[in-house]
DNA sequence: AATTCCATTGTATATTTATTCAAGCGCGGT
DNA sequence: ACCGCGCTTGAATAAATATACAATGGAATT
């Protein structure tokens, strides 16, 4: 193997000389970046880049790479450990009582809690649910009937007595 | 080709549903994306996705695909209405499902949505509505019986599909 | 020093994405 | 009607990216 460069940190030093190149210029390849790299001295093959580009949590768009810190891409970029709450931690946290009223089920919940309840119900995608509304308190839960209601209340009730 | 479905708003539609669909769940290539869409009934090949993605101006990260702004609607930068929106434009660009329950017909439309789809079906003034609820991404129409539900959800069922 | 372990890399290859080319279809003008 | 134009798509293929595997070398351990 072919490493008559430096010596210990090769690869840190590698990983920061890339991250100055992209911030500097557009690069739209692997390829590109290794022919920029070669011009500073710097030589490897693309599958070492793929390595480097996916431990850099780099971020590949329309207009090339992009680092997942500092520009764009804020959608995604720092929720990794955090899955979406599940309805029963959104019930236990938000939830206060639970009414039918034909097909309708209403939720009461904390303030500012029906938003967030009514999300992690959709989540659940039960398929006695036709929809939701939720509003600031109190989130409108929509069934196919008043059975289907009657089923969902008492589900709901059961996870809110946990 | 196969084009047995819709006729024109053939392709809006699939890219709302990809939206859709990359909220909701991570999707890190676009066979996996096209095996998903598959199970909604819209077939289509790798390379009309990749296509798609292009249009969207999706980044494709450590985690999969995601939108580079937080939602778009900007599909078609070039148009200069100063009208109000038609119901039909409304539901081109948010519209997702159509469920009917007993008098009301829920309407799922993409995050933020709900809001404007409501203004427009409001505007179209139909009879058979006595009134409608939007939250963020679900609309609650509510009709003056079961029947004239079914009316106003055929009806929206038939201008989502084009 | 010899041995083991681990990190790093290249080569070859598999997988994924973009593009080329040629249909198919609707629309508007002649 | 016919023709041409533009848009959308699929099939095939090129280009780009990720990975399996083996080799190397350095550090730690014995």
């Amino acid at each position: 193997m072919l490493c008559r460069k430096g010596k210990r940190t090769m690869k840190t030093q590698r990983l920061n000389v890339i991250r100055e190149v992209l911030t500097g210029t557009p690069v739209t390849s692997q390829d590109e970046l290794r022919r920029k790299l070669r011009r500073r001295g710097i030589h490897v093959t693309q599958a070492t880049l793929s390595r480097d580009m996916h431990e850099l949590q780099l971020f590949k768009g329309p207009h090339g790479y992009s680092l997942a810190n500092g520009n764009g891409t804020k959608t995604s970029a720092a929720e990794e450990d955090d899955q979406p709450p599940t309805l029963a931690e959104m019930l236990d946290s938000f939830g206060l009582r639970v009414k039918q009223a034909m097909n309708q089920v209403v939720l009461g919940t904390l303030k500012g809690g029906a938003q967030p309840v009514a999300a992690a119900l959709d989540r659940e995608d039960w398929p006695e649910v036709a929809g939701t509304i939720a509003g600031d308190d109190t989130v409108l839960v929509i069934c196919t009937d008043a059975r289907q209601a009657g089923e969902v209340a008492a589900r709901l009730r059961t996870i809110l007595q946990g």
